[in-house]
DNA sequence: TTGTAAGCGTTATCAT
DNA sequence: ATGATAACGCTTACAA
């Protein structure tokens, strides 16, 4: 395997300076177009492709961003990858993937890994942002954004999500708008996961304004996932005497999903002898039968906006980044998993 | 934001060379156990960090593997990913992401910005891989190796993946030795689609090998996605008249489940009224009710067979590439989407 | 064990 | 419009 052509191997060919080769690269208008199209000629034949890597070294700038992501296989993580995807294609940047498999410490890693690769900012995405990632956010000296998720660090940083409190608020109403009374919920994990005691509380709360007492004995926590789901169904169901739910919220589709299965397993009916409602609007509440009710988040539009504001932070000289949570608006999407219930 | 530090500024500061902070960091061992302290002291004082990319300029080697998806919304990508991460990782290697979004010509700028970033080996997934990606193949300079498909260009290739076509013979056999004997399929579209070809060849080899006429109102094509899925198995009913099917097979999960919503909205029950079977053994064959039976690709193996052969091949002088396709054992797993005919 | 200096492939500055 | 030349931050002979 031969070595590959430099921008000097094109330079001497075509009998020019790497200067000008390097010109045509980048500003082809200030070079005399026949030499152009000549120096063009000779990059075809040596199939010449600039080193991007050199590029980066020269230039202090790499076009890229980092993207820490707690899980590959954490199905919403797809749908606000293409956001993230498209309008940094748009931008001219690239995106540098890291998986932090759930790990603090492995997100710790992320930031360290991205930093050695010079990227111009960094995307961040977890359950949970504390104080942990104080010292690291405060050192780290490249711009960072949070999405699908707000701080509770010390360190001030912009942050693109849905109101999670306000959306299973909505829930709460529209459940009880269908005549529900007795509505439980599987919430995220008790510990290490902001975004599971917001979706908690908007639970609560959207009880609290009905009216309605908020037992204890209504709720179970699961991992987010199906297995989790179904496995909260499953203690929720263990727990039933005479009154009986009539109608379960889930802090996430796929546990949404283990839940219902959880029912079918009972030989329990969804919607007829149980509503259920799900949280993300992943590609697959729409493939279950019945198609899951659920929150629909905006992931493409997050995604695109935290690229805009990460882009802005980055050639913003001197002006303060926009700090703060920004909610992006959630919707309820109807479809087949809850009934209204006739009073009886 | 202040420059961030060069490993010239920790040497300086420790009062040494450049050469000794750079073996501290490469070969610790070579350098006097008090000054390396030392050195390491200063490092952190400074909050340094070695800069990758002019690592990768200096080294002439990035670490890094590049890989060409089609689209990152494919579920089935998700689960090769982490074959390939993890295997990555543990080699001490990066891998960066390319979406060619199901388009031939973002997958040939995939290649190009894959060789502009360096990477030491590309890994290529598609539907299909003909003779228009010769030239870059010829010319790339860099190792390339295909998972989840194999190659009918001109260049040879190391290939690996599941044996398609006895993948197909085998839910054939499984599904006569049940009694079925009107077995539709819905395929893979019919043009630029290798593996839905291979797929569809598998469907009628079983079918000869039982002396089962095929018969060509009994295949529809999708485009793998649940809508497409859908959508065949309307065409295919609609076209049912006294000799009804009792079983179809799908060339991917996801069209299995658009099949089977599909057959539920016409009142028709799984497996009842209609055996599916599907193919790849995504994480939502197992959430749809009836869970799915299909066949399981083994997408971590693959995942990891793959960098195992490149990183060989990134590091064999001479030695050719063990080109040719490898084929890793899939598996039939059974789930409750298939019913036993009793003889009538 | 350590330092000097050349080199990796670009871009950028400054002449010309 | 073009060419020298010095960065960019690191590694690596080679010398000491």
């Amino acid at each position: 395997m031969k070595k590959r052509p430099t921008i000097g191997d094109v330079a001497e060919l075509a009998g020019v300076s790497k200067a000008t080769v390097s010109r045509v690269l980048n500003r082809p208008e200030l070079v005399d177009p026949e030499k152009r199209t000549r120096i063009r000629r000779v990059m075809e034949e040596l199939d010449f492709s600039p080193n991007a890597i050199a590029r980066g070294l020269s230039v202090q700038k790499t076009n890229t961003l980092g993207l820490v992501i707690p899980g590959i296989n954490d199905l919403f993580f797809t749908e606000l990858y293409r956001g993230i995807e498209r309008a940094s294609r748009e931008n001219g940047m690239k995106v540098l993937l890291f998986d932090s498999q759930h790990s603090r410490h492995r997100a710790l890693e992320g930031f360290t890994f991205l930093k050695q690769h010079q990227v111009d900012g960094i995307i961040f995405t977890s359950k949970l942002i504390d104080e942990d990632y104080d010292p690291v956010l405060q050192r780290i000296g490249i711009p960072v954004v949070l999405a699908l998720a707000e701080t509770v660090a010390k360190t001030p940083l912009p942050a693109f999500k849905v109101d999670d409190v306000r959306a299973v608020f909505d829930v709460v109403s529209y459940l009880i708008a269908r005549g529900h009374q007795r509505i439980g919920m599987i919430s995220g994990e008790l510990e290490n996961d902001a975004t599971g005691a917001l979706r908690l509380q908007g639970y609560r709360s959207g009880l609290a304004h009905y009216q309605i007492p908020f037992r204890e004995e209504y709720v179970e926590a699961g991992n987010y996932r199906f297995d989790g789901g179904y496995a909260a169904m499953q203690r929720l169901l263990e727990r039933q005497n005479d009154n009986q739910l009539t109608a379960i919220c889930a802090a996430s589709d796929e546990m949404a999903i283990g839940a219902m299965r959880c029912l079918h397993d009972h030989g329990l009916k969804v919607p007829d002898d149980m509503s259920v409602v799900g949280f993300d609007d992943l590609s697959i509440a729409r493939m279950v039968t019945p198609a899951l009710t659920t929150i629909a988040q905006p992931f493409s539009a997050i995604g695109e906006r935290v690229v805009q504001v990460l882009l802005q932070m980055i050639d913003a000289d001197g002006t303060p980044p926009p700090c703060g949570t920004y909610y992006l608006p959630h919707q309820l999407v109807e479809r087949e998993s809850v009934t209204t219930l006739h009073r009886e």
